[in-house]
This record gives structure tokens, C-alpha cells and sequence, in this order.
RNA sequence: GCGCCCUUCGUCUAGUGGACUAGGACACCACCCUUUCACGGUGGGUACACGGGUUCGAAUCCCGUAGGGCGCGCCA
């Protein structure tokens, strides 16, 4: 059975050393999309063989990280570290093998050696003079970290779904270590020993790691072993093209939550970074499952664009149940720690939900415009709405509010006929009214129709925000 | 410094030698719809980095130049 047709496995190997970012985000993203339109398997290992750097709470964000987005993975998730002893074990295999071999030298002497390759113009690199050194030339008391044989001469192909086939001259690569001089296993060993002992089928990650898979195919064939497959992402740089860091802007994946994306917008938005599938923009999940595929990932880098990606999620409020939304509006209340929304006026958010998901570009938005059905009497006006309610117009209100008193069903389409009629009477345009009319019943220049504002806040509410701007 | 990769509207992209007067989406501008804001509709401007080839014909193939990215750790 070849590796291709034996089933998919996927992976997403990120180290912990802070939050999950946008490009980790996508590139989880990717493999999961992959391996569940598949019917293969995603697998999660946090690579924490850095034990200075890795953090518990790296490890949380991370794992919060997916699962806002919804990326479930399968099985429990791997931590490399916990691995260390077979990291060892496949180390002492190739030392005996002699496939690696014991390295002496001290960190000073490799640094000085390889910034004098740079100064002479050679590839930066550092030929340990221990590869060849014979046991009884083994210093007794000095520690010795592992170092893979690696040719000389020649060169090494990856042959990678995105890169195609990319071409590295041995004498680009050292004897990279395997074993630390702790004993510890470095990440490009430890990566191939996991992605082996996993059953992965398919590697997909940052461009990034592109030399790096030079150097692990060397790993996996020193220990015998069949290559993964290879799909290597362009990366994601911020809007101004620049490296998107913490520093330019780049949020957490959980910020985005914060600032009101829905997880479906964020996914659409992510895999059409660097992805495409013809003209389709707007799409589900499941849609995205169907289609994603190796061949139409694309070889640039993109830019981080948040007025698309607002405008998706505008498109994805728009889609949502109302009663999702509500939630959502509810959850990002709890997340500031803001009281609950009382039930009656929960009923009234989830009735006016229709026309305020119109309006919407963000949860944010959403709640912001919702502010009039979740405050109390007596409305605060904004300067446009108190612009609005001149002597004049509060004068027409009274006028008009005595008129409402008697429409029989309060309904958008009663109200709008009646206060048609009155506008006729009083020979005005209706948007002389509606405007002092939204004005009273919001404390806004902006809202939903307000015909519409009026049948969901009801006869008694709407009359009585009527009387009190009336005066 | 050495190596690898990239380059289509401001941005994300479609495009794999003739269907390209280069398509879509976001953003922008104008108009229409209209009780506001959105939505929706119509229209508009703006792109094949540059220079050489190959070819009857090139955004598409080749070479070079420029710009950008990434890698070159006992980090991942």
C-alpha cells in the first residue's frame, strides 16, 4: 500500500510559547478541513521539547484557540515532551547504527566556525570535527550532545503538493543535532520520530519549515523510514506586508472572539487566505470540507485584510439563527463580566433579532444596536437623536401618540398606515415624522425600521417613550 | 553572506499559449431604492513588477534584473 492511498492523517504541531496566532489558526484550519473532508484523522501534539520556553498557559490558549474556531481533534492531544524517552531510544538506534555520532564541541567553537563560513562567502555551516572520531578519542568527562551523519555531497528533494519539487544542496545542511547535551531531543528529531510513531500521512504546515523537511527526510531515512507527504503554506503577513506579529497588530485568535467574529466568518475568511476555489467567496463550512484540496493552495503570501473579513462576518450574522446570536450577544456580555440580560427583554433582543442582524457587521455592532430594546425609561439621547426632537417635531409626537392610542392590532404594517395617514394630514414627507419618531423611541438617529421598533417593543413601551419625548 | 521561494486591481484572488477589450470579491466613488442606517441594484476607476527572448500568438513558457518573504540554533 503506498502512502497515498493508505488513510489521510493530519496534524497540527504547534510549540507553546504563546498564543495561537492567526497563521498557526490558519494552518490548523487547513489540516482539519483536509483530513475531515477526508474521513481521515486530525491529530494535535503541542511540541514542548523546549522546556525553558514552553508554558502551561501557552498550551491553554492554544487548546481554547481551536476550540473557538471549532477545530476538534482527535484522540487526546500529544505532548512531545512525554515522549523523551523514545526520542532517546531512536537516538541510541542511529548512534549504533552509526548512522549519528557523538559531537564534543562546545558552543563557542560553533558559533566561531560558522561566522567564519559566513565572512569567506560559504554556506553557513559547521562540520563537527567529531564525526569521525573513534571511541577511545572520546574526551571522559565532557558533555556530548548527538549529531546526525549527513552526506555530504548531493543534494535532497522534497517533493511538496505546494512547492513542488524543491531542490537542496547537501552542502546547505549540517550535522544537525538530535540530542541535546541534556539528553533532551531536539524538534526536527522529535518531529519525525512523533510524525512516524502517529502514522501522519500528510505534513502540512508553515513555508517556514521548508528546510527543515530537508533535514528531517535525512532522520527518516536513517531510521528506515517512509516519508509523510508534503504541503507547505505560504505564510500570512499583517495589512501593511510586513511580518504579522504581536507587534503589528496581531491578535490572539481569541481576540477575534472578543471583537465580535462569529467562528464560521473566521474560517471562511482564513481558508480563502492563500486558498481558493473559483469565484466562491462566500461559503460554509461543511461547503469548505468539500472542497479544499492541495492542488489550489496558492504559493504567495497574503495579507491579513480585516475589512474582508468583517464584511464575511457580517454575511455569517446575516445567515445565523437569531437565537444563536442572542447567545452570542449573551456570551460576549458574560465575557466582560456584565450582568445577565432578564428574560423579558431577552424575548424582546430575540424578536427584533430579524432586523438588527441587517445592520450588523460584528457581535459588537450587533449589541451596540441593540442598546434601545436593553435600556430603561428614560432613554438617553444621543446628539443627533436630541437634534432631531426639535419644539416642533415633540409637538407633532403628542399629536401623533394620541392618534396611536387607537390603533386596533399593534402591528408594522397598522402603524405604518396610520402614521402614513397623519403624515398626508399634516402634509408632510413620512420621513419628517419617522426620523423624530426613531429619535424618541431608540435616543437614536439609527436603528431598524421603526415600524418595526414599534411592534417589538410593544403598545404599552412604545406609547410610553412616545409620552416622555413628547413634552 | 549562502540557499530556497514569491511577484495579476489598494487587498484576497480567477487565470495553466489563442474564448483576456484580463473575471470575481472586499474596499473606494457616483447613482437608484428608501422613514435613518444597513441590505439590494446599476455604473465607475485602478492590475499581469521590469527587460529580453521563444512563438503566427504570452498574464500564461525560458533567461536576466529589481523588489519582497523564508531558512541557515544544543528554538520550534
Amino acid at each position: 500500500m503506498t502512502a497515498a492511498s493508505s488513510p489521510l492523517v493530519c496534524r497540527f504541531a504547534p510549540s507553546p510559547t504563546g498564543y495561537l496566532h492567526i497563521g498557526g489558526a490558519r494552518t490548523a484550519l487547513f489540516n482539519w478541513l483536509y483530513a475531515r473532508g477526508r474521513g481521515g484523522k486530525f491529530l494535535l501534539r503541542i511540541e514542548d521539547t523546549d522546556r525553558a520556553r514552553s508554558t502551561p498557559e501557552a498550551t491553554e490558549a492554544i487548546f481554547n484557540g481551536l476550540k473557538w474556531l471549532g477545530l476538534d481533534w482527535d484522540g487526546e492531544a500529544v505532548s512531545q515532551y512525554s515522549r523523551v524517552e523514545r526520542h532517546r531510544a531512536a537516538a541510541r538506534e542511529l548512534l549504533e547504527k552509526g548512522a549519528a555520532y557523538r559531537c564534543y564541541s562546545p558552543a563557542e567553537e560553533i558559533d566561531a566556525a560558522r561566522e567564519a563560513a559566513r565572512a569567506e562567502g560559504r554556506p553557513q555551516r559547521f562540520d563537527s570535527p567529531w564525526r569521525d572520531a573513534k571511541p577511545e578519542d572520546w574526551p571522559a568527562d565532557k558533555p556530548w550532545a548527538v549529531r546526525i551523519r549527513a552526506p555530504r555531497e548531493g543534494a535532497t528533494v522534497i517533493r511538496d503538493h505546494v512547492q513542488g519539487e524543491v531542490v537542496i544542496q547537501n552542502e546547505q545542511l549540517d550535522d544537525m543535532i538530535i540530542l541535546r547535551s541534556d539528553g533532551d531531543p531536539t524538534y526536527n528529531f522529535a518531529v519525525v520520530v512523533d510524525d512516524h510513531d502517529m502514522g501522519v500521512t500528510l505534513v502540512m504546515r508553515g513555508v517556514d519549515h521548508l528546510t527543515n523537511t530537508a533535514r528531517q527526510s535525512l532522520v527518516y531515512r536513517a531510521m528506515g523510514w517512509d516519508l509523510p507527504e508534503f504541503a507547505h503554506v505560504p505564510l500570512i503577513h499583517g495589512p501593511d506586508g510586513a511580518k504579522f506579529s504581536k507587534r503589528h497588530g496581531a491578535p490572539a485568535v481569541e481576540n477575534y472572539r472578543d471583537m465580535g467574529y462569529l467562528p464560521e466568518a473566521m474560517r471562511n475568511y482564513l481558508a480563502r487566505l492563500g486558498w481558493s476555489h473559483g469565484d466562491d467567496e462566500v461559503f460554509s463550512t461543511e461547503q469548505a470540507m468539500e472542497w479544499f484540496n492541495l492542488e489550489s493552495l496558492g504559493k504567495s503570501p497574503a495579507r491579513f485584510d480585516f475589512a474582508k473579513l468583517e464584511d464575511l462576518n457580517a454575511r455569517h450574522i446575516r445567515a445565523a439563527e437569531d437565537e444563536r446570536l442572542v447567545e452570542a450577544v449573551e456570551e460576549l456580555r458574560a465575557l466582560r463580566g456584565e450582568a445577565p440580560i432578564p428574560a423579558a427583554k431577552r424575548e424582546l433582543l430575540l424578536r427584533s433579532m430579524p432586523g438588527l442582524k441587517e445592520r450588523a457587521r460584528t457581535l459588537t455592532d450587533l449589541e451596540d444596536s441593540a442598546g434601545y430594546l436593553l435600556k430603561d425609561r428614560p432613554l438617553d439621547l444621543d446628539e443627533k437623536a436630541a437634534a432631531l426632537l426639535s419644539p416642533e417635531a415633540k409637538a407633532r409626537i403628542a399629536r401623533l401618540t394620541s392618534l396611536l392610542q387607537h390603533v386596533s392590532e399593534w402591528k408594522a404594517e397598522n402603524l405604518e398606515s396610520a402614521v402614513k395617514d397623519y403624515a398626508e394630514a399634516e402634509g408632510m414627507k413620512l420621513g419628517k415624522i419617522a426620523q423624530p419618531l426613531r429619535a424618541a423611541l431608540t435616543g437614536r438617529s439609527v436603528s431598524p425600521g421603526v415600524f418595526e421598533v414599534m411592534e417589538v417593543l410593544g403598545r404599552a413601551e412604545s406609547l410610553a417613550r412616545l409620552e416622555a419625548q413628547a413634552s
